[in-house]
RNA sequence: GGCCCCUUGGUCAAGUGGCCUAAGACACCGCCCUUUCACGGCGGUAACAGGAGUUCGAGUCUCCUAGGGGUCACCA
């Protein structure tokens, strides 16, 4: 059997939507776990959707998160070149070899005149579909208007009967009426192929086996394969992938603003978790595995695992993975991500060991950092009502005498550290019979002024230093004097 | 509207005619741990869209209905 070849075709829009990219990644996958190739074409047929920078950002994203490919336009390869525009004066020989062979006609119809019929149809509650005006045409009609430089499409000839069936991996077998087909455009006026030719053409000039791509070209599949049909093609094998969605009705999309890669890098997720959680939307290893590094998912993958329904992106287990993720780093490649965010937050030169500490096990994603650390920086204004709790017996009043006492023992501490800090206070909660609670609750709610923080009294003494903490307790027991 | 596709808890999903009194995960709730909040551990609530049929037996096969999505461009 011949190598697998799986290939991502995006059109250059400037975005990266993430179910673009988890089409990329299956592709990918695919082509890896057969040892195959996975191929990179830029389909820019339409000169009025351009976008600057476009592709850099589809290259750059792809390798972000580690896909990478074996023909491309900027590596080149044997099938080059691997951008539809430099592409163009490839596909005209093909659209008149159909034109002779009859599946394919020209077409000088303007726009205006497609139009009004559009309209009439609409208005006669019909579904619109080109009356093949032009393929009526004789021969010295044709050349009459070629002579006179009228501008004309090139069309595909559908036969206006029968059905046509083919079978997606996927879906199984699936057929249309040939009647419910248009006869579409192959070539634009502009001499440009659409999308629906120039796929056609590509693939097969690729020698793409595995056309995979999204859901939305199940129902013109027939067609293409008519086109292969007529030039005596392979046709390849489908897979036609379901889509992902915001909720029951809408798919994500680009206006939500939570809709490409970009946009889920931005809020502080990581790419690994991205990529881990997409490649489980839609597709499942058959075992109970939810964690996977790239290499794990290429050997663990298979069409067979992969669902016909589109799925809802359920940001809470995202979020979830995504914390799996945090916690699994270094402390050094911990700080790193959350440098960024600690700067939002006014903290610097502060103890990153110990902030990593009692900030990994809390975040789930990056940007959720700054309000959670906020408090180390700068100390708000607070109540003190916040001296109550009851769990931990404590109220203004007892808080007031545990700060009086507290505070000369930790003006005495010759080392101001956790562990010092640590015997410290316990030491004294022990020797007078108190909670621990107790102890440290006015302690905790002195050094941060609020209720809920990251981490206990004693980290966060130790991390804002004797100074500071020292500073803190005084104004705590002012508040409470 | 025509055509194509889809339908198991709130979400992702396992399930390929008997092992389903329907797995697992996220979320949610409760308990334990505990120095607040988390982490971790244990437990709980919750689903085969509806209806006919085929069969000794249906989440699984067939048909119908409903709901949803896609498509019907000189966009891809």
């Amino acid at each position: 059997m011949d190598k697998i070849r799986t290939r991502f075709a995006p059109s250059p829009t400037g975005y990266m939507h993430i179910g673009n990219l988890r089409s990329a990644l299956y592709a990918y996958l695919y082509a890896k776990k057969c040892n195959g190739d996975f191929l990179l074409r830029v389909e820019d047929t339409d000169s009025g959707r351009l976008v600057e920078g476009a592709v850099d950002l589809v290259y750059r994203t792809l390798k972000d998160v580690g896909i990478s490919w074996d023909e491309g336009p900027d590596i080149g390869g044997a099938y080059g070149p691997y951008i539809q525009s430099e592409r163009k004066s490839l596909y005209m020989p093909y659209a008149e070899q159909l034109i002779k062979s009859g599946h394919a006609y020209r077409c000088f119809c303007t726009k205006e005149e497609l139009e009004k019929k559009r309209e009439e149809a609409m208005g006669r509650g019909e579904t619109f579909k080109y009356d093949k005006h032009c393929m009526y045409l004789n021969k010295n009609e044709v050349q009459a208007n070629l002579n006179a430089g009228m501008p004309y499409v090139i069309r595909q000839n559908v036969p206006v009967d029968g059905t046509t069936s083919f079978t997606d991996m996927i879906f199984g077998t699936i057929t249309v009426d040939n009647s419910t087909l248009d006869d579409n455009v192959l070539i634009k006026a502009d001499g440009m192929p659409t999308y629906n030719f120039a796929n056609v053409i590509d693939d097969h000039l690729m020698k793409i086996t595995h056309v995979m791509r999204g859901m939305e070209y199940l129902a013109s599949t027939p067609k293409y394969n008519m086109l292969y049909d007529a030039f005596g093609w392979d046709i390849p094998k489908y897979i036609h992938m379901s889509n992902i969605m915001r909720d029951d009705r809408h798919k994500l999309s680009k206006r939500d603003g939570d809709a490409s890669y970009e946009d889920f890098i931005n809020k502080g997720y990581m790419k690994e978790a991205v990529v881990n959680y997409i490649a489980l939307l839609g597709w499942n290893p058959g075992d109970e595995r939810e964690k996977f590094t790239m290499e794990e998912l290429i050997d663990a993958f298979s069409i067979e695992g992969m669902s016909k329904s589109s799925a809802i992106f359920d940001e809470n287990k995202l979020r979830w993975l995504n914390a799996l993720y945090i916690r699994e780093l270094s402390e050094e490649a911990f700080t790193k991500h959350a440098s960024k965010y600690y700067m939002k937050a006014g903290i610097s030169n502060m103890n990153t060991a110990l902030l990593c500490k009692i900030l990994q096990p809390r975040v789930e994603i990056f940007s959720e950092l700054p309000p959670m650390v906020d408090f180390l920086s700068q100390l708000s204004d607070y109540s003190t009502e916040l001296f109550i709790n009851k769990k931990s017996k404590t109220d203004p009043a007892v808080s007031k005498g545990i700060l009086l006492k507290t505070i000369p023992i930790l003006r005495e501490l010759p080392v101001w550290a956790e562990t010092s800090l640590h015997n410290a206070l316990m030491g004294f909660a022990e020797k007078e019979g108190l909670k621990n609670g107790t102890v440290l609750w006015p302690i905790r709610i002195s050094l941060a002024g609020k209720a809920v923080t990251p981490g206990g009294a004693i980290e966060i003494a130790a991390l804002l230093g004797r100074d500071e903490s020292l500073r803190r307790l005084d104004l705590g027991l002012s508040k409470l004097s």
